[in-house]
DNA sequence: GTACATGCAAACTTTTTGCATTATT
DNA sequence: AATAATGCAAAAAGTTTGCATGTAC
């Protein structure tokens, strides 16, 4: 599996390096993690891997397609491998995030093709609203 | 119509002041902009008036329920009067914006209040994908 | 030795905060 | 006079860039 991205990599004149590897593991590891995190992650086993390396690395593995990032919202997107297939639905309220599988949105990537001729990529963006918590006492609240 | 915002900003004992009327208006026209696009669009008027204020007006009106602000997957939110029921659509490869009816999201937000208990805002996030235009590139330069 | 990769520092962008000043009631 | 709002400057957060150094082929 590794072998496969050591692979892409040769063949495009690029090397895997510890730093990578690091990456890769943190992002798998982690779900899905803001570039800070990950690099907090991957200084727990090398602490002089700078950010920098991590931001750079993030941008490869994107280009390859071995990982994707997805914006949560507010502050820094979160990033992900590409076997992450799931919709994150983040609560506007408290900030939690949970997860559904990404085939809820098969209905509605037909109508947008058919409506607007666009192709839904689900997993690149996360749905905002309320969760069933604040929902609850938000309905308190009211009554 | 400005009456009840000033009105619930006086209840609150809040002003209505010029800058929070241009900003409001800059928002109104300009349909979904950047904090930093309605602060040339205010400035446009009122040269002196600062980004700050720009901002922290936008979380009042946003506070209020008077505009409310999406994000359009990279960079800078944007930021829309509240009639502005519709969701956006944005092409990762080009940028293209593209909205369409707030309404066709209905089936998802019924499956995922179902499913997860959660209650889907349609129009604080926006979805991502390829636009028709290249879309039909793509499968041109694949063929 | 050549090309790629890293670390470091600095620059840059977007947003927030502290504080003195101004305006409104 | 008291409270609210603004402007300015500085800080904070997130990200990118330039460059010298180091490493793999």
């Amino acid at each position: 599996m590794d072998t496969e991205l050591r692979q892409t990599l040769h063949r495009r004149g690029l090397r895997m390096t510890p730093q990578r590897q690091l990456v890769l593991d943190a992002v798998s590891e982690l779900g899905h993690a803001t570039p800070e995190e990950i690099c907090t992650k991957v200084q727990e086993i090398a602490p002089a891997v700078n950010i920098t390396t991590v931001y750079r690395t993030l941008d490869l593995l994107e280009q390859l397609g071995i990982v994707r990032h997805t914006h949560l919202g507010h502050g820094a997107p979160t990033y992900a491998t590409g076997e992450h297939e799931h919709v994150h639905l983040v609560c506007h309220r408290c900030g939690d995030v949970d997860e559904v599988d990404a085939d809820l949105l098969d209905g509605l990537a037909g109508v947008l093709a058919a409506k607007a001729g666009f192709v839904l990529d689900p997993t690149h963006v996360a749905l905002s609203g309320l969760c069933s918590r604040c929902e609850t006492s938000d309905s308190e609240a009211h009554a």
